[in-house]
DNA sequence: CAAGCGTGGCG
DNA sequence: TCGCCAAGCTT
């Protein structure tokens, strides 16, 4: 058998896999039927960047209920968005999502091309040529961790990442199909998902077993091989819980860092480098209401949490919400924890 | 190009 | 429990 057609091969059995095995999602086309919109699509690979399935399908369902088109979400106010996407996490990709939608709906439409599509904000080298394959039916390379899993096992490339990048990916343009390009994405990234898998890769219910060199040679579940993380650093700081007339004063982070479009209680200045400064925005007492600990990605926060009622707002940008409505002001995940953590502590719960 | 950027689930 | 991991992009 010669080279070119045991690639081929390759693709004909995993296509074969997927025509039998696809996982169902929202957002996924059965195997032969028509594309979804590109909308769709698009809307779900951008929620799907470094999230899992299980996260993203409430959300994918909350905005296709509330904006049903991408001319839809162009309209919305971009602060309704960025609220609708509190919990989802990396929110530049709601930021740069609003910027995209109004970008399409002023072309009139998705660009068809995976060149077209590289230049949306929020759409790299991934996300572009999946909405190419998967919308348009481009032939494109597409190239997630599940791939980078699977492909460097199928070929056992053993040298690191991000180094192995290049010749994974030329791995990858050998074995991507002309025909249902974006299917073969779908199949290496449900065969990833749930054979090829991190830790303990199902070897033996693998169609593509025989081919894998990795599973030949050594331990496929040793590869990829991934440089070693850095440490995590703990920071410590202090939000502000201002409270008037069963409102309370939240706050719109500024610029396109942490958290930033995001609603939030006032905090003293904590950052990723640095503790907070402890200074409260109002020359009055605070009393303790607790306390969170929350991990992100690079760092974790120790939150302390202090309390007063007030008879005047603090200086500077904010508005006073009802605290009966405040799970939809939007609050990501660490606001939402010290929150919740005030109004446990006033229930008298610990 | 290394670093910044969330979150929840799982072994 | 906690480190690792998940359909990455931007600067």
């Amino acid at each position: 058998m010669t080279a070119s057609t045991r690639r081929q091969d390759i693709a004909d059995r995993l296509l074969a896999w997927y025509d039998e095995h696809a996982r169902d999602l929202p957002w996924r086309a059965r195997p032969g039927d028509a594309p979804k919109d590109p909308y769709r699509v698009w809307l779900s690979e951008v929620m799907l960047q470094q999230t899992t399935v299980a996260a993203v399908k409430p959300y994918f369902a909350k905005f296709t209920d509330t904006w049903p088109s991408v001319d839809a979400l162009a309209a919305a106010p971009e602060e309704d968005v960025m609220a609708a996407w509190a919990g989802l996490g990396y929110y530049s990709r709601a930021r740069n999502l609003v910027k995209a939608a109004r970008e399409v709906a002023g072309l009139g439409g998705f660009p068809d091309t995976e060149e077209g599509l590289r230049k949306l904000p929020g759409l790299g080298a991934y996300t572009a040529a999946s909405v190419a394959a998967i919308a348009f039916g481009r032939r494109a390379v597409v190239v997630d961790a599940n791939v980078e899993r699977v492909v460097s096992r199928l070929f056992a490339i053993d040298e690191p990442l991000p180094g192995a990048r290049k010749a994974i990916r030329a791995a990858t343009d050998t074995i991507t199909p002309d025909l249902r390009s974006g299917d073969f994405a779908q199949a290496m990234m449900d065969l990833g998902a749930t054979i090829c898998t991190a830790r303990d890769p199902k070897c033996l219910l693998c169609v593509l077993s025989d081919s894998c060199k990795a599973r030949k040679t050594g331990d496929p579940a040793r590869l990829p091989v991934k440089p070693p993380k850095k440490a995590r650093p703990l920071r410590y700081g202090t939000a502000w819980w201002i409270e008037q007339d069963q409102r309370v004063w939240l706050v719109t982070r500024q610029g396109t860092g942490m958290l930033g479009g995001m609603r939030a209680l006032p905090d003293d200045g904590w950052n990723a480098k640095a503790d907070g400064n402890a200074q409260p925005p109002l020359p009055q007492e605070f009393s303790p209401a607790g306390s969170v600990v929350h991990g992100f990605t690079h760092f974790t926060i120790e939150l302390d949490v202090r309390a007063t009622l007030t008879a005047e707002a603090p200086e500077g940008e904010g508005e006073w919400w009802p605290i009966a409505t405040l799970d939809e002001a939007g609050l990501p995940t660490l606001f939402e924890k010290a929150s919740a953590r005030v109004l446990a502590n006033r229930r008298g719960e610990t």
